[in-house]
RNA sequence: AGGGCUAUCGCCAAACGGUAAGGCAACGGACUCUGACUCCGUCAUUUCAAGGUUCGAAUCCUUGUAGCCCUGCCA
């Protein structure tokens, strides 16, 4: 997924100076995610962001859980994240860390900073800590164990460790500046106690270091050169690197901050994802209408979809908001030339073929794909009686429209020319049956040249289509309204999962797999739900529909 | 005493003082055994605004404006 000739983005300009300047002498970047949900699309571009950086620069890339606060993660989240990591193709080979692995290390640094003078153990109670931190326009006021003794503070960090506090009692902080306009520097917390059980490190810990100090401790041990994290970490920067300056850490990392990637009209944040899922509200973390990496797994995104939509998003500091129709794009670039071309008819409606003689079947030969050879061609049953969409017949068509009216002639893809001759419609005056006839000259392949027809459609034969459910997603936010309602609710779509019975696929499609995808219809691609193929029934769902040049009139 | 960051086409995004790339979307047209694909063409005399410096400004300076982030013992 390189591009070769473009630009570079801002972060790789910064690490051709520090390179130059030697700063650094090779590159090595990390993903850090916090094992407390599922990775989401946004997750993606900080994953390739990192481990192409590595690639690119011949360095290396790291993946760490960054589980430094028990009470909100679990294992399941552990493994879950290296699946998808896994699945998008950032290869960490054999550097796989925890930074609960570190944490005596982070004691030991920790001690270093009280030795220093420069952290202290203190005594106020969350709320008072809050009311001496200060306003965003008021400095905030020392606390008055700010100046315990290098010997006192040892102590009584030691019995912190020791455990012989209650949760909330004391903090460790460091001593940096009351005063300051940055607010995380206005002596930041960095040790809590909290006993808890930690998913890694069990009951061995009950005091756990705060992200602002163990972060850069993180990074600093593992030899990270370029931390690269959201924008939202910007301000706590001057921390970050007075860390790694008080500890003295020889070829400190630095942190660089990049905007996360939106997409219009979705919910991405693990937080509004995640209460969508613990509500209830979806099936799971998986459910198609989410952007969790797992979602669009199921639904039939490609890696190398999300790779090329990453890419092409592009890295910058600006906070933006891409649209959708971008991601379908990539999906649509990869798979259209990669995965075979089936013919289904969501919406039936019986085309009787009068000249075709009753009870004969015929196998036609279908190149699976037109545009690739390579996949090869199946056999399709055709005989008298087939379904085609109903959209694909009108009684009395606009102008331009190319497809199957009284008279007009059309080719069954992959198979012959039929004429329309005649329609039936039902007592309500639905059209049931449309009856044509077929020119056995024209057959596909055949090499007729005699004359031309303006439209294709595709066809299913009704005696041995596979009955399939489709199931249409939409996103689960709605588009008109946006994502959030006034009151900052989520705004969720009442109509994103549509199920459509009484889909006929090809019988070729009796083969299919969980996850293949397929693009059929006149305008989608589909992939195999993996989550439903024990059923009798074959489960898609859609992914992305193709563009679409031809629309009604809206005359009603 | 508030601080930090960001503003370039409907959406992303290049350009780093030398005269506004590219992609998505959209719109024309050609082609077509999928109204898809492909192919050709159109799409910023102007870069949030107003001043200034300069032979020359999206890039530098000034003053505004708008948006995002920060007052967890979350990350």
């Amino acid at each position: 997924m390189e591009n070769e000739g473009s630009s570079k983005n801002f972060i790789e300009q910064l690490i051709d100076k520090d390179l130059a300047e030697g700063v650094y002498t090779a590159v090595h970047t990390r993903f850090p995610p916090e094992p407390n949900g599922y990775l989401h699309i946004g997750h993606a571009k900080a994953i390739l962001l990192n481990y192409g950086l590595a690639q690119k620069y011949h360095g290396k890339f790291n993946m760490r859980f960054d589980d430094t606060n028990p009470t909100k993660e679990k294992v399941e989240f552990v493994e879950s994240i290296k699946a998808d990591i896994q699945w998008l193709g950032a290869d960490w080979e054999d550097r796989l860390f925890f930074a609960s692995d570190y944490f005596e290390q982070m004691y030991e640094a920790a001690v270093k900073l009280i030795k220093k003078g420069k952290a202290f153990v203190c005594d106020l109670t969350a709320e008072e800590i809050r009311a001496y931190r200060g306003t965003l326009t008021e400095p905030g006021k020392e606390s008055p164990y700010r100046n315990r003794s290098v010997e006192e503070n040892l102590e009584l960090f030691e019995n912190m460790r020791a455990g012989k506090y209650a949760d909330g009692e004391k903090v460790l902080r460091a001593k940096i500046d009351m005063a300051s306009p940055n607010i995380n520097m206005r002596d930041p917390v960095i040790y809590r106690v909290a006993h808890i059980s930690h998913h890694n490190t069990g009951d061995e810990w009950c005091i756990y270091p705060m992200y602002d100090f163990a972060h850069p401790i993180e990074d600093a041990i593992e030899g990270i050169t370029h931390s690269i994290c959201t924008l939202e970490f910007e301000d706590h920067r001057p921390l970050y690197d007075w860390v790694v300056r008080e500890l003295e850490y020889p070829v400190p990392p630095r942190q660089i901050e990049f905007a996360k990637l939106y997409l219009t009209n979705v919910v991405t944040g693990k937080r509004y994802i995640k209460k969508l899922v613990e509500d209830g509200i979806v099936d799971g973390w998986d459910d198609p209408r989410l952007v969790s990496i797992a979602a669009l797994r199921r639904r039939g995104f490609t890696p190398e979809s999300i790779r090329m939509f990453v890419d092409l998003c592009g890295i910058s500091k600006s906070q933006s908001s891409v649209d959708y129709a971008m991601l379908e794009y990539c999906i649509r670039e990869d798979l259209k030339l990669k995965r075979p071309r089936m013919m289904a008819v969501l919406d039936p409606i019986k085309l009787i073929i009068d000249n075709y003689p009753e009870g004969q079947t015929e196998y036609l030969d279908a190149a699976n794909n037109l545009e690739n050879e390579e996949l090869g061609t199946r056999k399709i049953p055709f005989c008298r009686e087939l379904y085609i969409e109903r959209d694909d017949f009108m009684e009395e068509p606009p102008k331009k429209y190319f497809r199957l009216f009284p008279g007009n002639e059309v080719r069954l893809m992959h198979a012959y020319f039929v004429k329309c001759e005649s329609f039936v419609k039902d007592e309500n005056g639905r059209v049931v049956e449309v009856h044509c006839t077929y020119d056995p000259e024209t057959k596909a392949g055949s090499g007729f040249t005699g004359r031309k027809v303006k439209g294709t459609i595709h066809w299913v034969p009704a005696p041995y289509a596979i009955k399939a459910q489709v199931r249409l997603y939409e996103n689960i936010i709605d588009e008109e309204k946006g994502v959030y309602n006034e009151d900052g609710s989520l705004n969720l779509n009442p109509n994103s999962l549509t199920v459509v019975e009484e889909a006929f696929l090809e019988p070729g499609f009796a083969g299919a797999r969980p996850y293949d995808s397929y693009q059929f219809v006149r305008n989608g691609f589909f992939c195999v739900d993996a989550k439903d193929t024990t059923k009798d029934r074959l489960v898609f769902n859609r992914i992305v529909s193709l563009k679409s040049s031809f629309k009604l009139p809206k005359a009603q």
